[in-house]
DNA sequence: CGGTAAGCTGACGGCATGACAGGACAAGTG
DNA sequence: CACTTGTCCTGTCATGCCGTCAGCTTACCG
């Protein structure tokens, strides 16, 4: 699937280039973790990693290139939130669990990556393509699987059929990127972590039901 | 309610002084909607508005501060979004052309703010202070009267006690944000516009009450 | 051991930042 | 009209980051 490593200048990446290469990416992130995106210097990473500004321009065109390289790596790994959704009911008690679960799986991975996960919302919504593809391969996963539980209850009639089951499934999953974006906005607003869970869980169900959980 | 509006060095900005703030904040602005947050450059936007870098500087301490100008002003404009709510009732067919109306009003204003909001919601994200607050300022309106809507249907008995309307307006209204920001995104996704609004006004109006509407 | 390619960096021109001092300008005063 | 006062703007400068290149060091291989 992918070719070989390479640098900006062409050439191959061997073990030692590979090493710091991700060196310097583990300390972007860390960076992106701490300092706002737009503070954020080539130098500053270079140091931190213990090398050279030259060096990582050696393998990344900017600091946006190497960003896309992280996000890249987090999007394969987010396919797993697949998991939270294969195969799952959401008819009667073992959908509220389905919905529950997903909710949890999720803010989960985006309170691990959530340095990144912005930086990658900020792009998209700027319209970078490159970003914007970036963000539907993390949630793809999801909003298909969503969306296919959506239209199955509506062919068997469970849901309205004026009901567009992307439209559904794409606002639910905008809504938990962006509650576990500010999950902090929420503390301080006086909603504590465990009363949102429930709370989002059963919008989700709602949404895709149509009908309250039985619990 | 705001004092006089003071340079960096603290005079007090007159007629012409003023007029050229907004000049640069105005440019600001419209550099912000045309190019990526990051590479936005207070030498281009002096230069766009005609006058000097040292300019810029009198005016405000730096990029951000400048922002935080913008935000604040549009933020007085956006508590205009209360009326979408005030005294709208949540019952029938009422209740779901509040929905709609809601949802109508809202993507309209995050429309027409897009860049400015994006920045916001990043600065917010990355947990600075300054921007939560002001988010907060714009979302309030819209999310204590949601709020106040859920809390009012819950001691009526119409919606269950354990929902914490807090939670649910909060993340209602954090949908409806996340999928202003992308609405785009939808776009390629293959859901329209057109088609969009309604579903989101479903979300809300089952978020709210917990059931569907009667169109 | 010598050749070859990978890996790294010092150094440099270019540009943005942010501060200051001083000049231009408008308005009021005698 | 000259003079004063305070606002408004810019030229200039030290500083620091950007992005590139030539050239040095290191590792691998026959």
């Amino acid at each position: 699937m992918t070719g070989q490593v390479r640098t900006v200048d062409g050439r191959v990446a061997g073990r030692r280039g590979q090493a710091t290469r991700q060196k310097l990416l583990d300390c972007l992130s860390e960076m992106l973790s701490s300092s706002p995106y737009r503070d954020v210097k080539v130098i500053d990473v270079a140091r931190k990693a213990g090398t050279s500004p030259a060096t990582f321009y050696q393998y990344f065109p900017d600091v946006e290139g190497a960003v896309l390289e992280i996000a890249e790596q987090m999007a394969t790994e987010g396919a797993g939130l697949t998991e939270l959704l294969d195969g799952r009911s959401w008819v009667g008690k073992a959908g509220w669990q389905t919905a529950q679960e997903l909710v949890d799986g999720f803010l989960e991975f985006w309170r691990k990556n959530d340095a990144i996960l912005r930086v990658v919302d900020l792009g998209a919504a700027e319209g970078d393509k490159r970003f914007y593809k970036l963000r539907m391969k993390i949630l793809n996963s999801v909003n298909n699987s969503l969306s296919d539980a959506v239209a199955e209850l509506q062919s068997k009639g469970k849901v309205d059929k004026d009901v567009n089951p992307a439209a559904v499934a794409g606002s639910l999953v905008a809504m938990l990127a962006a509650v576990a974006s500010h999950q902090k906005g929420f503390q301080t607003w006086g909603v504590k972590q465990a009363e949102l869970k429930p709370n989002l869980a059963l919008l989700v169900h709602l949404g895709v039901t149509g009908r309250k959980p039985t619990k």
